[in-house]
RNA sequence: GGCACGAUGGCGAAGUGGUAACGCGACGGUCUGCAAAACCGUUAUGCACGGGUUCGAUUCCCGUUCGUGCCUCCA
């Protein structure tokens, strides 16, 4: 059994298919300017996580995620600076659909590689906004006939939020501010309509209205509705999509359909860096490759953000990573040096079962991990199994076991060293042991003999 | 300013109306020629502060303080 917090709802609430059988999710993906940070790929962890508990507990998955690799190239005062554009400003692009096509193609395919190396499964549709213009139309035109747009010449179409008596059902809508209001409506009709289409004379798509981009959030509503249907199970983002993106989606969606978008609405919490949000602007905004760097691989950071549930705050320090990092290596030695041939204990998955089946509480699934290990009545080779299988939800990779390469002049101060030490010469060993260590690795001696391990 | 949310040991972080998971670190031990590693053990009389409800509150309620997020795009 499986139950999830429904912002919707603000409450857990039990959770199976529509159908009864195939899980439709659609994850808010990312905006392809820059390269994705540590924040950013918390969101795409939690996702996969939810997918991977959906599938352990037997339900088949439809997954889609959407990439954004659309602007409106253009400012004003009713967007801040579209971020297509700072991308194309920051890499000395040109100002064009070219430009923006290369920008996007680059950083899709360093999203892509982010996802791999923290073993993300990947979505079985990853739809690209521009791929869906027609689409995009098609759904601002089914609003139009149905009275809910406005056009504001020389800027766009606008969806008209005055008309739906529903809007902001999500929640987190915080009251219209004064001074706001009337630097905003000076063109709008309501504070909180939104573009559906941007006029561009110059560039863009041609449509109805006449040439431009499609806004920011019909792209999702397109999108989503055409790969799992005008209804679908689950929807996920970042929390701060809340109040305006995923409200503006449901108002869009809803309104062209009459039907209700998505069943459960689920929204992960921020990755802060001293207590502060991760921002571009605040300079604080980590890479993978920044913490690799530091000796903390990809997979040390899911293990580190696993030991939070998803709906909280983690505080990122190096010193926590660093933890992360340790504890994750010493349980995959752990495993590595257990029998196989086990079977999976019951009564633990049992328990792991019902952890992740409630609302999808990782850190005790994996302080279960570390029960089962310290464990003295439950065999090491069932422990073992019994951890791998977990794993298709954790997706540690806890059955990698990293093959040591060790350079030739290495072997040969590894052999002088063990004839020293046989002979007792620990002057000699302890020598050839700080040669090693200069050369990138520790020599720990075992039981079986000399062991390296990289530094 | 408005609206939310949060405050748990040195660090990260679970959790519960009945007395605080797990990991890292630290300390002690086993092992070792010495180390390292590994393994074992110990490590919050306490869950921001002040009240209240209750037989009993860290857990519920009220207030205070502090912090963060949102109110422009944002995972």
């Amino acid at each position: 059994m499986v139950s999830l917090f429904n912002t919707l709802s603000k409450k857990k609430e039990i959770f199976s298919p529509e159908d009864g059988t195939t899980v439709r999710m659609y994850n808010c993906g990312p905006t392809v300017y820059d390269r994705a940070h540590i924040g950013n790929l918390r969101a795409y962890i939690f996702s996969d996580t939810l997918r991977r508990v959906l599938s352990y507990v037997g339900f088949n998955v439809l997954q889609v995620m959407n990439i954004t690799d659309v602007g409106h190239l253009s400012s004003d005062q009713d967007s801040g600076e579209d971020k297509m554009t700072k991308g194309l400003k920051r890499e000395g692009l040109p100002l064009s659909l070219e430009g923006m096509k290369e920008l996007a193609e680059r950083y899709t395919l360093l999203f892509e590689e982010d996802l791999s190396s923290l073993n993300i499964i990947h979505p079985d549709v990853m739809p690209r906004a521009t791929d869906h213009i027609p689409e995009q139309i098609d759904l601002i035109r089914r609003l139009e006939e149905k009275g809910f747009t406005y056009v504001i010449a020389n800027d766009g179409v606008y969806f008209d939020t005055s008309k739906d008596p529903n809007y902001g059902r999500l929640g987190g809508l915080t009251p219209i501010s004064e001074a706001r209001d009337s630097a905003v409506s000076s063109f709008k009709h309501g504070p909180r309509d939104f573009a559906l289409w941007k006029f561009n004379k110059n560039m863009g798509w041609e449509s109805p209205w006449g040439k431009g981009f499609p806004g920011w959030h019909i792209e999702c509503s397109a999108m989503s509705m055409k790969y799992l249907g005008e209804s679908f199970d689950i929807h996920t983002g970042g929390i701060d999509h809340i109040p305006v993106h995923h409200n503006n989606e449901i108002a869009q969606s809803e309104n062209a359909t009459g039907k209700p978008l998505a069943r459960f609405w689920l929204h992960n919490a921020f990755l802060t860096i001293n207590e502060e949000k991760i921002a571009k602007s605040i300079g604080n905004a980590l890479t993978l490759p920044n913490l690799t760097k530091q000796g903390i691989t990809p997979l040390s950071y899911r293990y580190w953000l696993l030991t939070a549930h998803y709906r909280s705050p983690i505080n990122f320090s190096w010193k926590a990573l660093a933890g992360a990092h340790t504890a994750y290596e010493k349980l995959k030695s752990r495993i590595s040096n257990m029998p196989t041939g086990g079977s999976l204990d019951i009564a633990y998955d049992a328990k792991f079962r019902s952890y992740i089946g409630d609302d999808l509480n990782t850190p005790k699934a994996l302080s279960l991990v570390w029960d089962i290990i310290h464990d003295e009545d439950v065999a090491e080779e069932v422990k073992r199994a019994t951890i791998l299988d977990w794993d298709a939800v954790l997706g540690l990779q806890l059955n990698e076991t990293k093959d040591v390469n060790i350079p030739e002049d290495v072997k040969e101060l590894l052999h002088r060293r063990k004839l020293a030490r046989e002979s007792k010469h620990w002057d000699t060993a302890d020598s050839l042991r700080s040669e090693i260590e200069k050369k990138g690795f520790l020599v720990k001696d075992t039981p079986e003999g000399q062991k390296l391990v990289k530094k």
